[in-house]
RNA sequence: GCGGAGGUGGCGGAAUUGGCAGACGCGCAGGUCUCAGAAGCCUGUGCCGCGAGGUAUGAGGGUUCAACUCCCUCCCUCCGCACCA
């Protein structure tokens, strides 16, 4: 016989429904509790990635709940962005139609799950409701300087015909299609996040829960480094080039300076010089590759010397400058001083275009003598040679020394350089969030009025796929009057990049019906910081940086009273089958709506939270959700069997059980809790259960099997929901054990085990195991040198 | 190359932080119930060995009465970043 998953799932999500058990109540006097998971986009379906994200947060939120917390468990849609677009092309409809049939969808299988949300606070960015805040906060950036347009050479994605960020290249190509990525002029909005990057890199050191993996990522990806900027003068000439270095160590050593072919110093270096034409032809060549083939390690480094001469400041050595593929214009100054004996790139292509080297740091111990004996760069540490008056010092120490020398001196300067850049939102795209700006001949960059918002998206703009943003061939979208001087001007076509919309939708959540704002200062300062933010590792730098950010800014305008948004973050691992990622290529998917309609919600929940821990990846295992479901049918079958006064030994394991549940769950640690469950559950089925203990079992069931839960609460004639029931307490007096197994070893191997009273003191136990007789054969004839005691546990003789 | 995480039965995974390795589940084997099967329920299940026992947490070494856990050397897997000067 099995439990009638259907009827209780569906009976009870109604049940939730009209009660408004989840409505999130700033005014219960109770703590707060924020526990948000990352929206999804509305694809139409959810995957199993959303589930296992969803059901630990839905834990996390329902026992949060039940331990006395008004708990704010909120969801949304990621509704903008591009997939819209392609559908509605291949479908011949819209994207807002398309759209919002996807949310329709999705909320329904969201709903079938069971999950704890407050579907009165449900935003969509693709609303004008939630978008014209967008523009909202764009506008106020671009008041305080923070949105600013600027031509510039930017990534180009030709397959999606759009711009991307930094942050969205990834190893040369799209992040989303891959495609090799190329470099375009244009005038492009920006956001000045590189303003907020001391910060966005000191602030990390308040991020105390989360995962270390992750404020790794988001510092390398700031990329702080501290060096010296070198000037090198040309030969004969007042220009100089400034050099960036970490190893100032290595300065003697510089035998020749390379610039990146895109740096602006080279065509007015080679003017009307004999080498313009060769030099021109490689620069010509370097910028067709792509990124990719650039990037790429195995690639040979190519170069042309200019002609040109520069002088080494600390020794006036003069040293010849040439033009090279391996130095990027992106950073440090698109210049390097070439040190070949320290530097593997460097070695390379001295070796390769018979450039001169010097060594200048040497092992004392070992290592090569000679430029002759080297094979490879030297890049350990050892001490200085052929270096002026720093001979002889450690390189480390030099390294301080000589950046100082240089800065007293005036050869160069102590510098910070940072990786990060402004952050490029303008998108050649319609389906996203119109940028709130007019272009009028007259007056020149106008920025919409306030009273003007939302800048609604056109319906009725063509859809090809092909380049340009569709907004510019919608008329009435595009001519409108300039709002200073009245005159016919024109809007600016571009959209915004979708993680805008992400970045502070956290906020929105506080006070989803505000119209005054983006945020209500009062509810946002009552709910945020979020509690326990959930999602996938994929956006530990993206979003989680983006985020950042604007909680930042928000802080500047005097709209919040906090620097991070997020205090502790938990990143679920992927779902896999079969040891590869679920995907549609793969053709590996397994639908969470058919587990749904075979098993139930129920059975899902516990078996995506049983099979491993949330951080980890989770192998798919059919036949492990037919061990869930079983179990939930074992459950269930309790009922039938109730004592009416268990035993004291099922009441210990009980409030063992609630002490080590509890714990679990706060520790995110839900394997082990569902297997303390599953030992309750059969120590029940071997002494039996009364209603108290089952009712408890049920309570504790709660947060991982809601449904289930629910019905046996009211079966055993419980009142009220089994979701709003406290959570149980256990009886500390219940868990001191008065019996325990010591372990007795002999040379540390486990030879016997006794059974004694609690406390049993040192020298009892000692006389009680030295007359064991199952340690006899062990001990004849051999000197007992030691026995070690740990109370309670263990005897340790040694022989 | 740099940074991070990890390696435990046939499988997913436990191990209160140095104290019974393998909890819990899957799988497998046997039993019970049944005309029979399914579902239940019960028992067993790291490996070698009939057994006493031996042996085992990627490999090797060390510290310790005692090591999955701490230290050293090496191998492998996954993830992130990457001509970053």
């Amino acid at each position: 016989m099995q439990y009638n998953f259907k009827d209780i799932e569906e009976k009870w999500q109604r049940s939730w429904q009209e009660k408004g058990i989840f409505k999130a109540d700033p005014r219960s006097g109770k703590p707060k509790f924020y526990c948000l998971e990352m929206f999804p986009y509305p694809s139409g379906k959810i995957h199993m990635g959303h589930v296992r994200n969803y059901t630990i947060a839905d834990v996390t939120a329902r026992f949060k709940a039940m331990r006395g917390f008004e708990v704010l468990h909120p969801m949304g849609f990621d509704a903008f962005g591009q997939p819209a677009e392609n559908a509605a092309i291949k479908n011949n409809t819209k994207p807002s139609i398309w759209t919002y049939k996807c949310i329709d969808w999705m909320k329904i299988e969201l709903k079938k799950m069971g999950f704890s949300y407050d579907w009165e606070r449900e935003v969509s960015t693709c609303d004008d409701t939630y978008y014209r805040w967008n523009q909202w906060i764009f506008l106020k950036m671009f008041e305080r300087g923070i949105a600013y347009k600027r031509s510039s050479s930017v990534n180009w994605c030709p397959s999606c015909r759009t711009t991307l960020a930094n942050e969205e290249v990834i190893e040369g190509g799209c992040w989303r299609c891959h495609t090799a990525v190329e470099q375009k002029d244009l005038e492009q909005w920006f956001l000045k996040i590189t303003g907020y990057k001391e910060r966005l890199l000191d602030d990390l050191k308040q991020l105390k829960y989360w995962p270390g993996k992750v404020l790794t990522m988001q510092s390398n990806w700031i990329g702080k480094s501290r060096g010296v900027e070198i000037f090198f003068r040309l030969k004969d000439s007042d220009t100089v080039i400034p050099v960036f270095t970490t190893r100032a160590d290595t300065i003697f050593g510089a035998t020749y300076v390379v610039l990146a072919p895109e740096h602006p110093l080279v065509k007015k270096l080679i003017k009307g010089t004999s080498r313009e034409d060769e030099v021109f032809r490689f620069i010509e060549k370097v910028s067709k590759e792509s990124k990719v083939v650039r990037s790429s390690s195995d690639v040979k480094k190519e170069g042309v010397f200019t002609g040109v001469y520069a002088v080494n400041p600390v020794n006036n050595e003069t040293i010849p400058v040439w033009i090279a593929d391996y130095v990027l214009m992106e950073y440090g100054s698109g210049a390097i001083m070439a040190v070949p004996t320290h530097d593997q790139r460097d070695f390379l292509f001295a070796k390769e275009h018979g450039l001169p080297m010097r060594i200048v740091i040497q092992s004392p111990v070992c290592g090569p003598q000679s430029t002759e004996e080297m094979t490879e760069a030297y890049e350990d540490d050892g001490i200085q040679v052929n270096s002026g008056q720093f001979d002889g010092l450690p390189n480390q120490e030099a390294k301080n020394k000589i950046a100082d020398w240089m800065e007293q001196t005036g050869i160069g300067k102590i510098v910070t350089h940072w990786r990060l850049r402004d952050w490029l939102i303008s998108r050649q795209r319609y389906w996203g969030t119109p940028i709130p700006m007019i272009y009028c001949s007259k007056c020149g960059v106008v920025p919409v009025p306030y009273e003007d918002l939302p800048v609604k998206l056109p319906e009725n703009a063509p859809f090809t796929g092909e380049g340009g943003s569709p907004l510019g061939k919608v008329d009435e979208f595009v001519k409108v009057n300039c709002p200073k001087c009245k005159t016919p001007a024109r809007r600016e076509t571009d959209t915004m990049a979708t993680f805008f919309d992400s970045s502070w939708y956290f906020l929105r959540f506080c006070s989803p019906k505000f119209d005054e704002a983006p945020f209500e200062a009062k509810e946002a300062s009552h709910w945020m910081p979020v509690d326990q933010y959930i999602g996938g590792i994929e956006h530990a730098i993206l979003h989680l940086l983006y985020s950042r950010f604007f909680t930042k800014f928000f802080k500047d305008m005097g709209m919040l009273d906090f620097d991070e948004p997020f205090l502790r973050l938990l990143t679920q691992g992927m779902v896999l089958k079969d040891g590869e990622v679920m995907s549609k290529s793969r053709g590996n998917i397994v639908d969470p709506d058919s587990i749904i309609s075979k098993y139930g919600a129920d059975t899902l929940r516990l078996f995506i939270l049983f099979a491993a821990p949330p951080e980890t990846e989770l192998e798919w295992d059919d036949r492990g959700i037919e061990g869930s479901f079983k179990f939930l049918n074992r459950v269930w079958r309790i009922q039938d069997n109730l004592k009416d006064k268990a035993d004291e030994t099922v009441a210990r394991v009980l409030h063992k059980t609630i002490k080590k549940v509890g714990e679990d769950i706060e520790n995110f640690k839900f394997n082990t809790a569902i297997a303390g469950l599953m030992e309750l559950v059969n120590a029940i089925y071997q002494s039996g259960a009364d209603k108290e203990i089952f009712s408890k079992l049920i309570l504790m069931l709660c947060p991982f099997v809601p449904h289930f839960a629910e019905e046996l609460w009211e079966l055993m004639g419980n009142k009220g929901s089994a979701c709003v029931q406290p959570w149980p307490e256990f009886d500390p007096a219940l868990l001191i054990e008065e019996n325990v197994t010591v372990i007795i070893q002999v040379n540390g191997k486990l030879r016997s085990k006794v059974i004694v009273p609690a406390e049993t003191g040192e020298e009892v136990l000692k006389s009680l195991v030295l007359s064991d007789e199952k340690l006899k054969p062990w001990l004849q004839g051999k000197p007992v040198k030691s026995v070690i005691v740990v109370p309670n546990k263990l005897v340790n003789i040694v022989v």
